[in-house]
DNA sequence: AAAAATACATACCTTTAAGTATGCTTTTTT
DNA sequence: AAAAAAGCATACTTAAAGGTATGTATTTTT
């Protein structure tokens, strides 16, 4: 085989079951070997392709933390612009977690968790999180600035404080409901948020 | 001195010690050794009062936590209900957050944080941390539903749905401000809760 | 006053983590 | 074909964690 695409490959075994187990366990509660030891590979493997535990956390961040933003809320608002945009927002925040797993309801959003467990503590992640939330925050509040311009939401609405509030309730809830094994939170944030989307529509 | 009261003081420094250093730097990213440093006892005086960590754990959930929550969030609204009900959700939940500290801005919800480090892999932070926000969370409907009484919010509004909306958005912005050092997110929340807050009331 | 119990310190054990050093095998380069 | 480099495994080092065992001084009980 190819030399090359052979280490792209162990990379990406690498990266993923990284990210499979930092979501299941959280970053520091997942070590090194427990990574390997999944990917049937060993140290040497791990250590000859990074240098250290940040670097693979960076790394998540960067690749499958990203994407899957990019995928959930990002690409969903760009690629269907020519849809009703209050719509578009409740599509986004309000049918999407209807379809969540049971894993991915009690395990909750792996970017924010990542947030939350690591907060201030490891500086290096602070950077890759904020460009992660940073472009969701910035399409989100283009999608609302276009849904003023179009008139389908009301024009005295400030578009920064509403991607804002989409966000953090939506990450907040997440978080929240890692505690309960039932969906009733999830019920209750979804009322309210359709109530809220609907107050910032015309 | 007397012997009982020295041991609960000794309990309680280190409760509280436990609290500080879980709350600057994460439950897991704390060691007992660390905690006991800082107390200027040693680990035989931690061991002679606690069984484990799990169980310094619980006791910081319970004994502080829960203090926290109360004080800052569940007496106002109990103390003052005389008060109007959407001005008294809009002290809580806005006027509160602006007199923060730097410390507090920066290091977020300590009982969020413990929420989202610990998720669901320690089994036993569940039950008391459940009974922290269910706590919290039935307060609040009360509230709202006097104020539904009191004809001060709107009839249709479920309280259910609002307070889980409240805390829900409180708490996940106060998570991901923890990237960031300024206060932008902070004041996009205030907008859009001040919002929020007068959509539901009458 | 003697015995028992409490509060805490010291020293230790075991496990496991991150990370390194080295060696072997397969590709790639020259 | 020989040399170099890449991919990975094995074996090791070091540090630090959680937790235990034991010792000692001080209170409390009897």
């Amino acid at each position: 085989m190819d030399q090359k695409l052979k280490s792209e490959n162990t990379q990406k075994l690498i990266v993923k079951t990284s990210f499979e187990m930092f979501y299941e366990k959280g970053f520091n509660y997942t070590s090194i070997p427990d990574i390997m030891k999944k990917t049937k590979l060993t140290k040497g493997a791990f250590y000859h392709h990074f240098k250290n535990k940040l670097e693979i956390g960076k790394k998540v961040i960067e690749d499958i933390l990203s994407k899957r933003i990019h995928n959930g809320f990002i690409a969903p608002l760009i690629e269907e612009k020519k849809r009703n945009i209050p719509e578009l927002l409740h599509y986004v925040f309000t049918e999407r977690i209807k379809s969540f797993s049971e894993k991915e309801k009690a395990l909750g959003c792996p970017a924010n968790n990542l947030i939350n467990e690591i907060g201030c503590s490891i500086h290096d992640f602070r950077e890759p999180l904020q460009n992660l939330m940073n472009g969701w925050h910035k399409v989100l509040v283009e999608t609302i600035e276009s849904g003023i311009e179009r008139n389908e939401i009301k024009k005295d609405v400030d578009p920064n404080s509403a991607a804002t509030m989409l966000i953090c309730s939506f990450e907040g809830t997440r978080g929240i409901r890692k505690i309960y094994d039932d969906d009733k939170l999830f019920e209750n944030y979804l009322k309210a948020v359709k109530i809220f989307i609907k107050t910032i529509s015309t």
